[in-house]
DNA sequence: AATGTTACTTGCAAAATGCAAGTAATAATT
DNA sequence: AATTATTACTTGCATTTTGCAAGTAACATT
């Protein structure tokens, strides 16, 4: 019998729409919450990353920071009071990801039955408030550790 | 050598964060991109979902379909005129994650040199009324292509 | 110099994925 | 009624990715 593929119509323009972007760079198992927990939690280490999610690989958490520091979305710069660590922070790039985080807890919260009511209470609330504070605490000072959590 | 596990110590617990249920539906190289084109494109078919993505293979395609429909965020119903054809769209639930796609939409065009402008200006130049025209197209025959019904 | 910590890398088994090739259920055509 | 085509999948298998234990280089501390 002749070969007759699926896939092999479609015109397939990459980027056409942003969100191939988004996805290309967001749309895994890790990322997202890397992002979260250095822009709620402020984890800023390698090893905070390693000791919150039990089942994250070391290597798949290097890859995902290397990742996250080639799309621009995180920045690794030495600590200066030790030279053997690194600190990540999120760039301006990352942290204009707040609004996406925060609809995809708003949309959870809505839907299923979630934790951190707190949290979901305050974004509901207020917003555009909850996103300036977040934008606020890492423009000046990059990214103290909030109350969140 | 005794075994030193450096995984162990976190307690983890699972969806203490609304993005932890989030990203267990959504954070996969796929059902974003499914979602957004029932959303923005009106697909309503598996064979236009296959030969849309060029790269996506038929189980895979069948497995999402299958677990965003588990997830309540997509129904599947059966045409009435081809009894062949299944006809998925997209739930209440699925209809409420156009505010997360549009933020993800809008943060790529804002950081990467992205597509489809005409439709990131439409999102920037009133965000509320791009989602209400989602929602009533929605709500209202269950999703037409364009000025349908 | 010995020991501990950090931030990784390596090796390998297990799981997930991609792809070609089926297949059952229907529909359209002859 | 038989043939052909289409849809919405499933199956089998090779390739790729991931998870985990173990190792390591570069410091820092004592």
């Amino acid at each position: 019998m002749p070969k007759t593929p699926r896939n092999k119509s479609g015109p397939k323009r990459r980027s056409e729409c942003p969100l191939n972007a988004s996805v290309e760079m967001l749309g895994d198992r890790w990322s997202l919450l890397i992002i979260r927990d250095m822009m709620l939690r402020g984890f800023r280490s390698y090893k905070e990353f390693l000791e919150c999610y039990e089942r994250i690989a070391t290597n798949i958490l290097a890859d995902r920071l290397r990742r996250l520091t080639t799309n621009g979305i995180i920045q690794a710069s030495p600590d200066p009071t030790d030279g053997r660590k690194l600190i990540y922070s999120l760039t301006a790039k990352g942290i204009d990801l707040a609004p996406v985080l925060t609809e995809m807890v708003l949309w959870a919260a809505a839907h299923e039955n979630t934790g951190n009511q707190a949290l979901v209470r305050q974004m509901q609330s207020d917003k555009g408030k909850f996103l300036a504070g977040i934008r606020e605490r890492w423009e000046n000072g990059g990214g103290s550790r909030s109350g969140n959590e």
